[in-house]
Parts: C-alpha cells; sequence; structure tokens
DNA sequence: GCAATTATGTCAGCCATGTTGACGTATTTT
DNA sequence: AAAATACGTCAACATGGCTGACATAATTGC
C-alpha cells in the first residue's frame, strides 16, 4: 500500500454527480466481501503480524480517497484533475508564489506543470507577473475566478473533515493533528507546520 | 485538492535510494517560499475563508504523499506500481478473495486489474484457484513470496504510522482513528471499521 | 562588459494507470 | 435450452507523471 491509499483519479466513473454524498459508489454484486472481510485472518505468520498497523493503513486509504473523490467530482465538471487542484490551491495558498518555488512544493517537473499552468492561464483560473526585482521569475496569482474556484473546492473538503471533526470530537481533532504531523518528513514539516 | 493529497507515483524521482528516510527529497533551490508560506495571507476574503480547515487539508496532503512513497521506493526496485501494491495488499488482507470482489474494494474496472493481476501471477506472487463450489470464480491468493512483500511494504508504512503514535501518544492515535472512520464513506466504513 | 548561471518555457518521446466498448468462453441459474 | 454471471482479452484513448534537449531572457560574477 505505498499505493494503498494512493489511488490516482478515476476519469469515468464519478465524474458528473454520481456517487452518493462522500461515498465512492463502484458497488457491483452483494457478494459476501463484507463477511469475508470481518472473518479474515490477518495473512500469514500471525505473530509478526501483530506489529503491523493495518487499521490506519487501511483507514487512510479510504479516508483519502473519499476526500479526493469529493473535490475531484467538481474538477471534473470543468475539465480538470488532480494536477491542476494542486497547483490552483498552493497559488492561493502563497499568492505572488513563483513557478520554481510552486515545483519544489509539489515535488513535479517544470515539464509535467507546464500543461496546467497554460490551461488555468488560457482559461482565467490564474495570471502571471514578473517580479519586480528579478524579472526572469514569473510569480503567480489566483484570478477572482481562480479564487471562487479554490474556495468551492477547499469547502468541500473542508465539510468532510468538519463532519469528521464534529463526531469525533475536538481531542480527536488535535490527536489527529498530531499524528498527521508526525507523519510528515521533517522538510515538509518545517515549513509547513511549525518547529 | 482533490488531489491536495493524492498525487500519484513519481517514478523517477525517488526510485532507488535516493530521499532521506520518508522525506519527498525534491528541493531546488533554498528560496523563500517558507518564509513565504508563514506570512502568507490566507486567500481573498478572509471572513469566509476562516472556516476553512487548511491546516488538516495540508496535513492530510503531506502525510500521504511521505506514507504512499515509503512503499513506493521498495516497489519501484522490483518493478510494480501502487496498482501491484493494493492488488497485493488486499488479497493478502481477504486471502482468496474473488476478482470481482477485490474489483468492488479497488473501485476499478476489471480491464485496469487485469495486466497487474497478470505480471503478479506470472512472478508467482499470487496464485488463482476456481472455487469449489461455483467453478467460475477465481479465487486470488499470496504466494510465499507475496507474502513477503506485502509484509514488507505494510511493515514500513506501519513504522512510519507507528513512529508518529509513539510521538503524540496514545490519545492522540485514537483521535486519528476517529476522525479517519468518519471521514470514510457509509459502505467502506460498515464493511471494514464496523458499525 | 562578457561569460556563466538562473528562471522559465517548449518540443518530443516514453511509461503507468486509469477509462470505454466489444467480444469470447466457461459455468451456473432459471 | 436460454439467460445470466464471472472472468479474460483486445483495441483505442486520456491523464499525469518522467527524461532529455534546447531556447530565451535576465541576473550575477569576474
Amino acid at each position: 500500500m505505498a499505493d494503498i491509499i494512493a489511488k490516482t483519479r478515476r476519469p469515468g466513473a464519478p465524474s458528473g454527480l454520481a456517487a452518493r454524498a462522500g461515498e465512492s459508489s463502484c458497488e457491483r454484486t452483494p457478494t459476501g466481501v463484507t463477511r469475508a472481510l470481518n472473518d479474515a485472518p490477518l495473512p500469514g505468520r500471525a505473530a509478526a503480524d501483530k506489529t503491523l498497523l493495518r487499521r490506519p493503513i487501511e483507514l487512510l486509504f479510504f479516508a483519502y480517497r473519499d476526500f479526493t473523490g469529493i473535490a475531484d467530482r467538481k474538477l471534473a465538471t470543468i475539465g480538470f484533475g488532480r494536477a491542476h487542484h494542486r497547483a490552483l490551491y498552493f497559488i492561493g495558498r502563497v499568492p505572488g508564489i513563483a513557478v520554481g518555488e510552486l515545483l519544489d512544493i509539489l515535488c513535479i517537473t517544470k515539464q509535467s506543470l507546464a500543461p496546467v499552468l497554460r490551461e488555468m492561464l488560457r482559461a482565467r483560473y490564474i495570471v502571471q507577473r514578473a517580479d519586480a526585482a528579478d524579472r526572469r521569475r514569473r510569480r503567480l496569482f489566483l484570478t477572482e475566478r481562480g479564487l471562487d474556484l479554490e474556495r468551492e473546492l477547499t469547502r468541500r473538503q473542508s465539510r468532510l473533515i468538519a463532519k469528521a471533526f464534529a463526531a469525533a470530537g475536538a481531542d480527536a481533532a488535535r490527536g489527529f493533528d498530531a499524528v498527521l504531523r508526525g507523519m510528515v518528513g521533517g522538510r515538509d514539516r518545517r515549513r509547513f507546520f511549525g518547529q
């Protein structure tokens, strides 16, 4: 499960309006998976397996899938994908961010980012302005339109998290924060989450 | 950020041994992103923005990236990707799972799964056996080899989570569980996490 | 002031992982 | 015997990554 929890998009499936609020919507047959799952002995050598944190691993997988799916469905309506969302989000988060800085946050190549920026520039979700001091650098900003989209997407994901926070309580929310923070590598933790 | 937090693989980059334990490893220039980030005013209309849960959204994005990256690096050494990991994981989790049931959990098409199963069958990580009662159904099992790989991957991800749990405390770990559980859609929650 | 470096963009080709649609085949159900 | 189910496969296509090579403008360093 590098991937357990990873998964890219599912372009076709929940594009339009499919999927009951927040769910994956890919039922096939009402076969006995559920039963099988609950009865399933953990794989192999029981002793060694006990230290494996399968429950949190699976929770991350499914929670992340639903978390991204909720924005993916909106993005699909305008022909954008996750790559657009990531760029849009961080341009909103760091107004005036330079292209190179954005690449550094996203950890992708400029060749991957290029078409994404190009489409969002063309569709007027973002604008570029040369840096006053160093005119080689292109600073990126959201337009009104971009701001609206970014906030709509962030709002959807916020609602899902807020619902979970409300159900689990404030203490749980703090625990959620602390654990995730501990999972983030030093560099990103330092620059995004302090200490 | 459907995607904030999504991101597929980065085949090239941290494939072999690159990346300092658990980190993303894609530094470019020591530009002022960090400063920019901390100083950045939240985007637009401050009032409306207050209800947006940007911190947990970003935590999920970066934590998930590191969580998957830790297994991706191992997978890359044998030419497998996340798709292989997902299938491998759930075949291990539900020994004897039928192909259709696996599709139902993964939410992908059989055409997407086919090459993944084929490669893992050929390389002897999994085996198929016809169901005794209904010989149309192909039940899938891990081989010794597959069990070893699955456990190595799960161990890596478990260690990352265990480290975060240890640092955050048992209460935080429970909160983490409760919040993620609240984020998982009803169907998957029911069949994987009870109630 | 000229050379080197930096920031960005672009073209071309490749790979992994998804999608659809159409069809084939064995097996079970009706 | 016919219909439905479970699975497999072929073909075409999209997304979003990657690499390498090269171009251009602006800044920095000697």
